[in-house]
DNA sequence: GTGTCATCGTACGTACACGAACGATATGGG
DNA sequence: CCCATATCGTTCGTGTACGTACGATGACAC
């Protein structure tokens, strides 16, 4: 695969002007991040058990597990999801029987929804699973860089 | 935002059996990348200098700009996309006219793409703003985080 | 009470991201 | 030369992810 095609010496020399690094996009974090992210996706997908559960329905049966019972919309924030999307997660998980919903007694804007029992069994299955996929996706670090990694990213979110 | 909704305590303690940390979601690599990810095409979107333009095609354009000329599926390797997503992306920046592509005489089965003189423009003018984009993104760390942060990304990819 | 404003859930459109399958073309072995 | 195999680009289907806009409801000032 050569790449001998014409790397562009002599460009004009836009940003990055002062000193020395030149600005490639391998190197910046919004690329690593997309990369990084579909590497742990795939590694999720074959870890977690279930080729039909996605990240996002992963912990969103994990958080009704941890709750019992919340509004879609408070689900959507404490899993870092907007409510368009949640909109979608929640509407699948239903029509898979895994979640439940009834309306609000209380505020009659509110949807609550909670595991059937079947999302139940599902979830307690996939628990088990989850810590080897984390495992997995951090598998080329050491255990101190492990922890490093995820400090500094719980930092620039 | 009251969360004493019911923590299980004494589930049936699945794994992390042996020692201490229990397994929250918002700790996994695989959430943290996802809401990485998420600010970090937020603060593209709003800092590279046209909302129209998404962060893969910007990797796309940037590639093109290096190379002047690639096949479909060359570009595609290089910016770490599969090439079903890659379709859709050149055939929108085709569309916009910022791509060109005329097939390969040496091999009928590729393309070869090339930006226009309007997508070089534009790439120009973006490739200002990469910086700092970048910067925005890492401004919660100092530099020398901000190093190992790119490191361990890069090394997990 | 009534009007104003925020919040909840929904709907629509655009863009990724990938698996699977497909036709056309290359390539290497016999 | 011919066939098996691989690669290239396309198409289809599913599932995020977000912006925008909408109607219904709730909260609060007046």
């Amino acid at each position: 695969m050569r790449s001998n095609v014409a790397k562009k010496q002599l460009e004009s020399k836009t940003a990055s002007s002062a000193a020395s690094r030149p600005y490639r996009i391998e190197d910046q974090i919004g690329y690593l991040l997309r990369r990084a992210h579909q590497r742990a996706s795939a590694i999720f997908q074959t870890g977690i058990g279930d080729p039909n559960i996605t990240p996002t329905q992963y912990s969103s049966l994990a958080k009704l597990d941890e709750y019992t019972e919340l509004s879609q919309n408070l689900l959507g924030r404490l899993v870092g999801m907007d409510k368009a999307t949640m909109q979608g997660v929640v509407r699948r998980l239903k029509e898979r029987g895994l979640v439940d919903s009834r309306p609000d007694p209380g505020d009659a804007r509110r949807t609550l929804l909670s595991l059937t029992t079947e999302g139940q069994r599902l979830v307690n299955r996939l628990l088990l699973n989850g810590p080897a996929v984390s495992r997995e996706t951090l598998k080329p670090l050491n255990v101190q860089e492990q922890k490093q990694l995820l400090d500094l990213l719980s930092r620039i979110i």
